[in-house]
This record gives C-alpha cells, sequence and structure tokens, in this order.
RNA sequence: GUGGGCGUAGCUCAGCUGGUAGAGCUCCUGGUUGUGGUCCAGGCGGUCGCGGGUUCGAGUCCCGUCGCUCACCCCA
C-alpha cells in the first residue's frame, strides 16, 4: 500500500501522537500512585541471559517452550528479548546486594515486553508493561498492598468494572503432596482429558483447570482443589491477605482454578479482568514467589508483584484522555516578514508559549484554515501591521511590535 | 502451530449476475464575509495485496502466495 512493501513487523505496532499522549498520561498517573506506595521507579534491560528466564519463568511453562525471541550475539552467547520482568528485578536484586537495603525493597517499571505468539485482540509480539515488585518480606499486608495497588491503578487509567480473582497455591514444598494427589486423579481421567494437558500430568498438572477443552473441564469440576489443601500457615496467610482486602473494601472472588502460567509462584495470585477486551481478558495480574529469588542464586527472599497490560489497560479504559494543549498560530499575509514571523515564534516559545508558524506555503486564508483545525487560541497576523486575532471569539487587534505581541500571548495563556 | 473473516485512493468504504475505477472524510486552491470554523466549486491522490489461470475482456470467476484480523492455545 503506498509507497512499498515496508510495514511494522507481525504482531507490533506504531504508537501514533494520540495514542501516544494517551500513553504519557497513564505513565503520569502510574508514577503517582505506585509512587505514594513507596514503590520506587526500576529499569533493566530489554535483553537477558537466556538462562535467567529459563530458570526463572521455568523449562514447562509456554513463554520459555516456544514464545521467546531468542538469538546469539556474536560472542555466542544466548540472549533473550525480555519476556517479563518479574525475573530480571530478581537478577537485580541479586546483583546489586538489595538484600542489604531496608525490607522491603519495592520497586515499579514500564516498558516494552517481547513474546513469539499469534497476535489477536490486545495481543501482540512486542507489548508494554507496567510492573510492581515487592521483595524481601512475606507479610500478607505485602500481599493485600499489592493487589490495592493495582485496584487504584486501573481505577486511576479508567478501567472500570473489572473483577478481581484471587487463590492461594501455598509453597512449593506445601503443594508436593497435593500435585501428587492431582496427578493421581488426572490419571485416573486420562481418557477424558485433552492431549496437551494429559503431556503435562507430570511436569505442570495444575494446567489442568484452566483448560478450555470440554472434556477436561467436566473432569476438572471434581477434581481435588489446592485451596482445600492448603498447609496450616499458607491457609492463614491466605485468610490474612483477604481479611486485609476486606476491610479495605474492594471485592474479589475467591477462584480456585485460578492457575497463572508462570511456574515461580507461590501463595498468593491474583488476577483482573475486564470484559472490554474480547479474548485476552486479562489486564493485570501477578502474585507471590518466595523461591524466586534465591532459585536464581540469592539468599531466601520472598516477594509479591504484578504486571499490567499498557495495551489492554488503555483499550479498557473509559476515560477521556485529555487532549493535547492549545497552540497559538504566526500567520504571514502579504507584505509581511518572514524573518519577523520566525523571530515572534522564537520569542513566544522562549517565553514558555506553545507556538507554531506557516511553514507549507499556504495562502493566509489556508493558513487561518490550519490555525483553526488546530485549535489554535490566537493567532497573530503579520502582515504590513501586525494583529492578534482571537480564534474563540474573532476579535482582532493591532499590535505595535513583536515585543507587544510576545507580552500580549502571555498574558492569553493565564 | 491450527481454524474463520477480510485485503479497492492517506482514512472509512461502494462497485449488481465479468466490460475496462467511484463516494465520503483528510489535504491543497478559489468563491461566499480582507483573515478560519458553514456552504459551494475545483484539484492532488489508486500497479483494485502479489503471482498465475479461465475469457475477446477480471476489481468482479478459479488456483497459489503474502498480509491483516478474530478465535483456539496461552498470557499482559
Amino acid at each position: 500500500m503506498g509507497t512499498g512493501e515496508l510495514k511494522v513487523p507481525r504482531g507490533t505496532f506504531d504508537v501514533l501522537p494520540e495514542d501516544a499522549l494517551k500513553r504519557r498520561e497513564l505513565q503520569r498517573r502510574t508514577w503517582a500512585v505506585l509512587g505514594r506506595g513507596g514503590y520506587r521507579p526500576f529499569e533493566s534491560p530489554a535483553f537477558e541471559d537466556t538462562e535467567l528466564f529459563e530458570r526463572g519463568v521455568g523449562e514447562s511453562t509456554d513463554i520459555v517452550r516456544k514464545e521467546m525471541f531468542t538469538f546469539e550475539d556474536q560472542g555466542g552467547r544466548s540472549l533473550t528479548l525480555r519476556p517479563e520482568g518479574t525475573a530480571p528485578v530478581c537478577r537485580a536484586y541479586v546483583e546489586h546486594g538489595m538484600h542489604k537495603l531496608p525490607q522491603p525493597v519495592k520497586l515499579w517499571y514500564w516498558g516494552p515486553f517481547f513474546r513469539h505468539e499469534r497476535a489477536q485482540a490486545g495481543r501482540y509480539r512486542q507489548f508494554s508493561q507496567i510492573g510492581c515488585e515487592a521483595l524481601g518480606s512475606d507479610e500478607p499486608s505485602l500481599d493485600a498492598e499489592s493487589v490495592l495497588l493495582l485496584a487504584e491503578l486501573l481505577e486511576a487509567a479508567g478501567v472500570r468494572g473489572a473483577t478481581l480473582k484471587i487463590a492461594s497455591l501455598g509453597t512449593r514444598e506445601g503443594r508436593e503432596a497435593y500435585l501428587e494427589e492431582l496427578r493421581g486423579y488426572l490419571h485416573d481421567h486420562e481418557a477424558d482429558l485433552s492431549q496437551d494437558v494429559r503431556d503435562r500430568i507430570a511436569s505442570n498438572p495444575l494446567r489442568a483447570f484452566d483448560a478450555g477443552h470440554e472434556g477436561t473441564r467436566t473432569v476438572m469440576a471434581g477434581a481435588p482443589r489446592l485451596l482445600d489443601r492448603l498447609a496450616p500457615e499458607d491457609a492463614e496467610h491466605f485468610a490474612e491477605v483477604r481479611a486485609l482486602l476486606d476491610d479495605a473494601g474492594l471485592a474479589y472472588v475467591v477462584d480456585p482454578t485460578l492457575v497463572r502460567g508462570l511456574d515461580y509462584y507461590t501463595r498468593t495470585v491474583f488476577e483482573f479482568e475486564s470484559d472490554k477486551l474480547g479474548a485476552q481478558s486479562g489486564v493485570g495480574g501477578g502474585g507471590r514467589y518466595d523461591g524466586l529469588v534465591e532459585e536464581l542464586g540469592g539468599p531466601r527472599t520472598p516477594g509479591v508483584g504484578w504486571a499490567a497490560g499498557i495495551e489492554r489497560i488503555l483499550l479498557a479504559s473509559e476515560t477521556r484522555w485529555p487532549a493535547a494543549p492549545r497552540p497559538v498560530f504566526v500567520a504571514i499575509d502579504d507584505g509581511g516578514n518572514r524573518r519577523e514571523a520566525f523571530r515572534l515564534v522564537t520569542l513566544l516559545r522562549e517565553a514558555g508559549v506553545r507556538s507554531e508558524m506557516e511553514q507549507a506555503g499556504r495562502s493566509l486564508k489556508g493558513q487561518m484554515k490550519h490555525a483553526s483545525r488546530a485549535e489554535a487560541r490566537a493567532v497573530a497576523i503579520v502582515g504590513q501591521e501586525m494583529h492578534w486575532r482571537d480564534m474563540d471569539t474573532g476579535e482582532q487587534r493591532p499590535v505595535t511590535g513583536i515585543q507587544e505581541a510576545v507580552r500580549i500571548a502571555v498574558g492569553l495563556a493565564t
């Protein structure tokens, strides 16, 4: 179409000015909400050693098995475009010795992530996430805080009516006995299960809970529930988190079948869903990952956090995002001096006035039309004489020179 | 990786049973009020995704291919 064959790669997109402004505003609100919670900004590289994700995210996950953009650098090292942000944060926690800082360490990030999947509504190969992580404490209040901050962020972003689902997966050790029981149950009903679920009975039996497959669903309806088998400490922890959410007045549904697709989750898991997104209904979700830092070679360190999809937030948002500020326009009439007009624009900008001038060879009428479309508040007409025209009232007044023109414009802005 | 829908001007789309390309919006020019937002006139802009086939003739039929999109899967 148009000039040629070059297009953005599949599953990626350009952010045009209109959307860029919304993103900017969303980031501003994110900064405010998470900053109030004591979270500080953090950035990590767009790619990392492949091993970080293999070990952190888990070999049995779809992400590691088939969705990573992995490549070799010129030194033969295997690198991977980051598919998620929690493992990198944990890597940084260990690398920079953050366990020596006052705990918990609270960080948030914003940026691009990459997963090689077929794109569809709300799902891209390069997408953006806001993430929030708190490491170094297993206090239930940290779980509750994390959930509440995501709820507050969604609220601030104009995402209304999202439903919150929560569950607990117990600890890794505490979960083992249950997993054995579940594997036994799955083997007993193997004939009715989907191939995919059968393949993962050994590696990741929990996955069976969120299968769409008809037969699998009926089998799972009668399956033993992890929530009913939690170790006493885990059950207590979960009850405490729920109590805190109740106190905060945040509505949620306990969903025993909620299973997240990453291996590192322990205890609390949660997810916000919106019905405005099509099939990919999750706007954001996360949970606790008490074993991850240790898995990556650090000290035994608990952690909780979440990630939310920026594109999905914007899709689900009902906010009327603020419009771009109105500029002032400098038009040139017959007999006008271009250099004088340019100088006026320069001075206006120095004085803090957003201003533009004629730069496309338009007629005066064309310039006025353009200024009108650009929603200019006022137009300076530089001809034999100089005038300021108020574009809302149509009122037009002569100006003695550039200095006075700047003074008037500065006055308009306030 | 699998399946459905779709690919005509920058954007949104029309084009009936094949006859040789249209509208609205945008953009530019002119008129209507010297100098806009209404209205009118005109102009710029298209290898009809690409390749092959059927036909005197294909945007319109057939095959292939690429792309977009939605869904499965999975997740943000």
